[in-house]
DNA sequence: CGTTGATCCTGGGCGC
DNA sequence: TGCGCCCAGGATCAAC
């Protein structure tokens, strides 16, 4: 489930080498994919423009071309990687020297839905088994991009000054919905998904099922310093592969051999050896460690 | 307005 | 071995 850091991980993967390249051309093989502002064409009017910059915000991939922002949003299992058609696809090959190699590149299939031909000849591919990704065409303008964001409600931007303590605090303001349901928010803090949430409430301390109106300071406080921490500890090991994630090289992220409680069920606790419990909260399969995230909240 | 629940989509894992 | 069932979940939208 690419949430910020497997984005992130992408866009720092795809940066160095699509900047600068052209997109000749765009090839779209499943429409679903599309969102209306991509599709009757508008998708390629992006053809023949520079990519200028790759940037994102919250889970939202945006690459910057002369005239238009093409923004990308992975949904569940998108993939977004580079391929290079005169070498071998995802296969072991042989080599002269080194012997049988394995080529990590993917290959594109019945679940690639989206082709992009760049200016040196390789290809940025769009991949997405359940289509819950989409892809935006947008005006290249501040406003545009502004108001898009705006409609998507896209909340607080960690890793900038706008993650700051006094605005996380008033996302706990006169609110009764459970903690799991706030961190999934993505007009709270954007780019937290089930993962993150998780494990963040399991560096904070605090029981995913309790009332957002109900924490403590201290509490709020640690869990404003914790969601911070597991994304950037996601960025750091190259993001979670649990099922479909890639990087744009087509490798898998480590993360997930560092996760505390995410696809722990029934595991011991790594603080203190409590099996972890997987319940589920607002429609989704929530971990935590009963004994380190008391639901009355911890006494010190 | 705030909150909850259904919906989309496909592959994988499980039970029989 | 194979079939059917259910589960995974990000974002949106309807309903209360």
């Amino acid at each position: 489930m690419p949430e910020l850091p497997e984005v992130e991980t992408i866009r720092r993967g795809l940066e160095p080498c699509v900047v600068g390249l052209s997109l000749e051309s765009v090839t779209v093989t499943d429409q679903k994919v599309l969102d209306w502002s991509a599709k009757e064409g508008r998708l390629a009017a992006v053809e023949g423009q520079r990519i200028e910059a790759v940037s994102r915000r919250g889970k939202y991939l945006v690459m910057v071309l002369d005239r238009h922002y093409l923004i990308f949003h992975l949904g569940m299992t998108g993939q977004l990687t580079i391929r290079d058609p005169r070498r071998h696809d995802s296969a072991f090959f042989e080599r002269t020297v080194t012997g049988l190699e394995w080529c990590e590149q993917h290959a594109p299939d019945r679940h690639t839905h989206l082709h992009l031909f760049l200016g040196d000849g390789r290809q940025l591919l769009f991949r997405d088994i359940r289509k819950f990704g989409r892809v935006y065409v947008l005006g290249r303008s501040a406003e545009e991009l502004a108001a898009f964001f705006r409609v998507h409600r896209l909340g607080i931007e960690p890793f900038t000054s706008d993650y700051n303590l006094k605005a996380f605090l008033s996302g706990f303001k006169n609110r009764t919905l459970r903690l799991k349901s706030l961190l999934l928010n993505q007009s709270f803090v954007a780019g937290v998904g089930n993962i993150y949430a998780d494990e963040a409430l399991f560096e904070a301390g605090v029981h995913p099922a309790r009332r957002v109106c109900g924490l403590r300071k201290a509490e709020k406080e640690r869990l404003f310093l914790a969601v911070q921490k597991v994304l950037e500890r996601g960025i750091e090991f190259g993001g979670t592969s649990f099922r479909d994630f890639v990087n744009s090289e087509g490798e898998k992220g480590t993360n997930q051999e560092k996760l505390y409680v995410y696809g722990r069920e029934g595991e011991p606790c790594l603080t203190c050896g409590t099996p972890i419990v997987k319940t589920v909260i607002s429609q989704r399969g929530t971990h935590f460690c009963p004994t380190c995230q008391p639901r009355g909240g911890k006494r010190l």
